[in-house]
RNA sequence: GGAGUAAAUUGAAUAGUCGCGCAUAGCAAUAUCGAAAGGUAGCGUGCGAGGAAAGUCCGGGCUCCAUAGAGCGAUGGUGCUGGAUAACAUCCAGUAAAGGAAACUUUAAGGAAAGUGCAACAGAAAAUAACCGCCUAAUAUUUUAGGUAAGGGUGAAAAGGUAAGGUAAGAGCUUACCGCUAGUAUGGUGACAUACUAGGUCAAUGCAAACCCCACCAGGAGCAACACCGAGAAAAGAGGGUUAGAAAGGCUGCUCGCCCACUUCUUAAUUUGGUGGCAUGAGAUAUAUAGUAAUAUAUAUACUAGAUAAAUGACUAUUCUUGACAGAACCCGGCUUAUAGAUUUACUUUAUUU
RNA sequence: GGCGAGUUAGCCAAGUGGUAAGGCACGAGUCUGCAAAACUCUGAUCAUCGGUUCGACUCCGAUACUCGCCU
């Protein structure tokens, strides 16, 4: 079994998009809306025209990573999406700035 | 040492902590669910993305279209010769032409006296050539008739080239050399090459990546194909049997051929979810033999990704050349395109020294 | 993942071997006391690169980008 549950359908995704809030960081947007279920729900979503492949999955792999260290302190049963910013190159996508961007979005929602 | 040509290989490494996907007859007695078969989870172990995985440009396997069948060839593709291959717009070895000082490289390279078409503008004329010009004769100072294709100019392209003879002026008109065409002989499997002989009626330009002709090839669609299982609103679908076979429709663009109609019986189609298809293969590596080579044959070795929103990452430390292009999605053979750097082999040319 | 179309001025578009029609918009001018309408004029790397041809928007190949269909 995976740990990590995700959104998988497109309907889910537009129903976070349009009805939830949003926060924006330096790379990093958050989309947030409240679930009856009793655990966090995750969606990583990076459109086709940013980049190649290789640096998509590496962006996955980031924000997946830093989702691991945070995941058991927050406050449980909401959707997530994460999205990325398109104006930022994404040569310079690194660790340490989606660290940051986390701590100082999550704190903002509310939910740490 | 410099400049260059061809072929081939490689595509950062090591250790620690946390984490991801698949497999597991390890935990004989780990935990949990279940009557059982067995399922799920944890710990451990093993494996885990390229030379182009990309573009989808060609060719095949595989599946369905009745069992994929017969004919037509609408349409599309290929096009020097011989060979290799399951097959090929691929590869290998040659021929010819073009380029380069050389090593070497490039080429969709059949047919224009089978037929049709096009060749803008300019130019006399764009394909049975005659404007200016040169020459002769007449007229009488500007024209007419005839001969001629040297010279001029136009154009991408102008009716073999150079030299001498010859002539009223000229001309393959004649001769020599070069080119061109045909025939014969020799060599080669063949494209073709070499030598000899003949031809001045060497009059028929270019375009086929214009239609077309000739030779050869191709039935259509694609793993989101297709098969099975579960749930299940509305009412249709599948199997068997019988025979008169019309219309429309479908299978494949057309024809043949096949299906349809009627009756009876049974339960299940659209949609959605899951499982299989799905990883042992016209394969890989090494050696030997045959062959100039592509490749073929034999033997040995290992089994080496299989996800389904999609698996290889983060941090720390060390080393160096400071790391480019880039992510499998049914599989295989090629082509094309992107690519930091490093290494090896063979060869050409140039400079210096001996 | 597979299959198939397209790219022409700021916008809409015709053209198919001989140097790109037209409409709307922008700009300049004429007309008018001023404006509108009308009339005249202006503007093109035919997506990019290479090949065939005397000559390519057109024919052929490769690349880039955009769009559609199949669960």
């Amino acid at each position: 079994m995976r740990k990590i549950k995700t959104l998988k359908k497109n309907y889910e995704f537009r129903n976070v998009l349009s009805k939830g809030k949003f926060f924006i960081g330096k790379q990093i947007t958050i989309y947030i809306s409240k679930n009856e279920l009793n655990t966090n729900i995750i969606g990583i979503a990076i459109s086709n025209k940013t980049c190649n492949a290789v640096r998509r999955n590496h962006i996955k792999r980031l924000i997946r990573e830093n989702y691991k260290l945070v995941k058991n302190d927050l406050k449980k049963g909401y959707n997530i999406v994460f999205l990325w910013n398109k104006k930022d190159l994404v040569e310079n996508a690194s660790f340490e700035i989606i660290k940051k961007d986390f701590n100082f979005l999550l704190k903002k929602a509310q939910l740490l």
